[in-house]
DNA sequence: TTAATTGTCGTGTTCGTACACGGAAAAATT
DNA sequence: AATTTTTCCGTGTACGAACACGACAATTAA
């Protein structure tokens, strides 16, 4: 809908005063002052042309003491720049799966920027399968971008497409994981570790004692680093903690289209007097859905990530804690990144760990990663 | 610093191409299909002048067709509105005490929104002081700003300006606590009373047995009716559990100066054999300082807000959670609403519960308010 | 001495919108 | 029929920066 105006004629008219004492200072004040014309100032700011270093020296001095700051509006509205960027990260499994949200997250930070000629083209690969990583790199090789934001989720074929985009000296960003000293213009993502042991401290605080299982739910355990730091912070808070009265316990689910996994894991719950579990990931849904089947009550369980059917479990109390990492926010975090530093020319920060947040039935609703 | 290209010459310049596709549509563009000049669009969409009914459909409908969005930056640029938005909080008691964060955010906005031609002009009161309210809230009124963001803090008073305020026509959000129906463009700020059962689940989860304290720190308690908010639900949460060990208490300490307060709580967690505390606002640094002093450290405590100083003495263990309202995102939230609804002429929502965030010694350092 | 080259710079147009001014046509008034 | 008034609409300039083009002087080469 288009409106405008014309829904509110009765507002009276915005201020049009004050605003000399801070009135911006143009291109044309410093031109005035330097005794030069607006397009000397340009190429000094520039560096396009050639400019006499005498005056160059004047003009940088005046910009300096009157603190020019360029009008980003009238900047890139007059550069009419515009640039394509490509997203790489893995087809979410269902409409509401963990992917989907790192997506919507850059769809938005593109919808933000659009007036600035940003575009976004998505590719997506097979979780499964590295292959479909490989031919969707290609593709985005083809297509030349102006960068690149990618889960590099298959470590190998990453770099290989890493190599490629530094010699076309196309910037990307990591998302989710990272590889380190890649080139990469920044990684955006939690950082595993702490986040076990956030997991770890609240499973100790809440159960007075009983034993611990910590379950991967993962179809390969290769490319799942961050899965792997999690569980050995977790680990690691209970070996640190003085005659902690809980043992731990690992099992690996690959495979849940399989019903077997449920009659495993609850033997594994009866056999070792299991009292809390800690899912690794955001497939803790499942979880929640056997202990519901079984009628199981007395367990205390933290997972991660705010995927509806866990808020349903957490609410149920079912499921006690969700460590959540604003993928969303990673999302549209890393395309920011990618215009602040491709169309801004800006600096920015090479790491940037994304908050912890812990979230229990009674916050869930006030949650929110966007303002 | 002035720096721009200069630095990275390297880069290779942004794509010129396939913007064509998604190209924007100008008004340019609608007044040619109508064939009718620039300044007939421009009247019919800001109702300016008169135009003949015909030809005013026939723009809207064309309009609707190629879904015309306007470029904000070319429009703001050219129309060089501006604004003076006023903020009117309590003073804050000290560099890093909670009062200064809401500020903090609020100037971040408007240093971002400095290229829109805003402006702000913040106004102090004393928070114990009702009538250096009065006097702020007039002089806000001399100035006539755009719009006002404001603190509630004293009913009676405020209420007086907002009629005020009304009369002129000025919009005002409210912060951080608020007076229902009262005519403001929007509240932000928490949910007391769920906040307040988020402490009550979080203390209860913890502490096997003792009883508990709620301390409220605060020199009249008739304007503060959220810490109320949290104390009562704090207390439905116990008082809802079944079978619950733990009895609660209640004391106020109007004056932390006088260091008979230490004694006072020393003892009642001597008599009362307390081993849980809830401070009901930011003022917990007091409590960690007390069981520090004291030596004692058997004692469960939770709080609110991040302060330096409560952040320290959660990482020394003597706090154990704090519950953070994110207060600069409240200040920065107020301005932006103000900037939506009077420059933008946006609509935006009426209530904004900023999240309740749990803040524990083992997240702390990656919790970032803002993006 | 003249032509060609290089180093410096100014002018003019553009981006998409806002808004003032005034001109022309149509309607209403003498 | 001549005039005033009203209705309707087009033109031109501004916002602040980007960038292309070419002017002019100072050098150098012929």
């Amino acid at each position: 809908m288009y409106a405008f105006e014309r829904t509110n004629k009765a507002k009276k008219p915005i201020k049009q005063r004050a605003i000399e004492s801070n009135r911006q200072i143009r291109i044309k004040d410093i031109a005035a002052r330097a005794k030069v014309s607006i397009g000397t100032v340009d190429r000094v700011l520039h560096n396009r042309g050639e400019v006499a270093e005498s005056t160059r020296k004047k003009i940088l001095e005046i910009v300096e003491e009157l603190n020019y700051q360029p009008n980003i509006l009238a900047s890139t509205l007059a550069s009419k720049k515009s640039a394509v960027f490509a997203t790489l990260m893995p087809q979410p499994l269902s409409e509401d799966a963990y992917w989907s949200k790192p997506s919507k997250g850059a769809q938005k930070r593109i919808a933000e920027l659009r007036q600035y000629g940003l575009q976004m083209q998505p590719f997506m690969f097979n979780q499964g399968d590295s292959k479909s990583f490989e031919k969707e790199a290609q593709r985005i090789l083809e297509l030349q971008p102006d960068g690149v934001a990618l889960a590099p989720f298959f470590k190998k074929e990453a770099l290989r497409f890493i190599d490629q985009l530094n010699e076309l000296n196309i910037p990307f960003v990591f998302i989710d994981s990272e590889i380190r000293d890649a080139g990469q213009l920044s990684y955006i993502g939690q950082d595993s570790y702490q986040s076990g042991l956030v997991s770890g401290k609240l499973l100790d605080m809440i159960l007075p004692d009983g034993n611990i299982l910590v379950i991967h739910f993962a179809r390969e355990m290769d490319n799942q680093n961050h899965l792997i730091q999690r569980e050995k912070a977790f680990y690691d808070w209970f070996s640190q903690q003085t005659g902690s009265p809980h043992q731990l316990f690992t099992t690996d689910v690959a495979d849940t289209d399989d019903p077997a996994w449920e009659d495993k894991i609850t033997d594994k719950i009866r056999s070792h007097s299991i009292k809390g579990i800690f899912v690794t990931n955001s497939k803790v849904f499942n979880v929640g859905s056997l202990l519901e089947k079984k009628e199981i009550n007395d367990i205390k369980v933290i997972g991660h990530d705010l995927l509806k059917e866990n808020v349903s479990y957490l609410k149920k109390g079912l499921v006690h804690f969700l460590i959540c990492q604003r993928p969303e926010e990673q999302g549209y975090e890393a395309i920011n990144k990618l215009f602040r530093s491709v169309v801004q020319k800006r600096t920015i920060d090479e790491k940037n760990y994304t908050s912890i947040d812990i979230i229990t039935k009674e916050n869930v609703d006030y949650y929110k990663e966007f303002k």
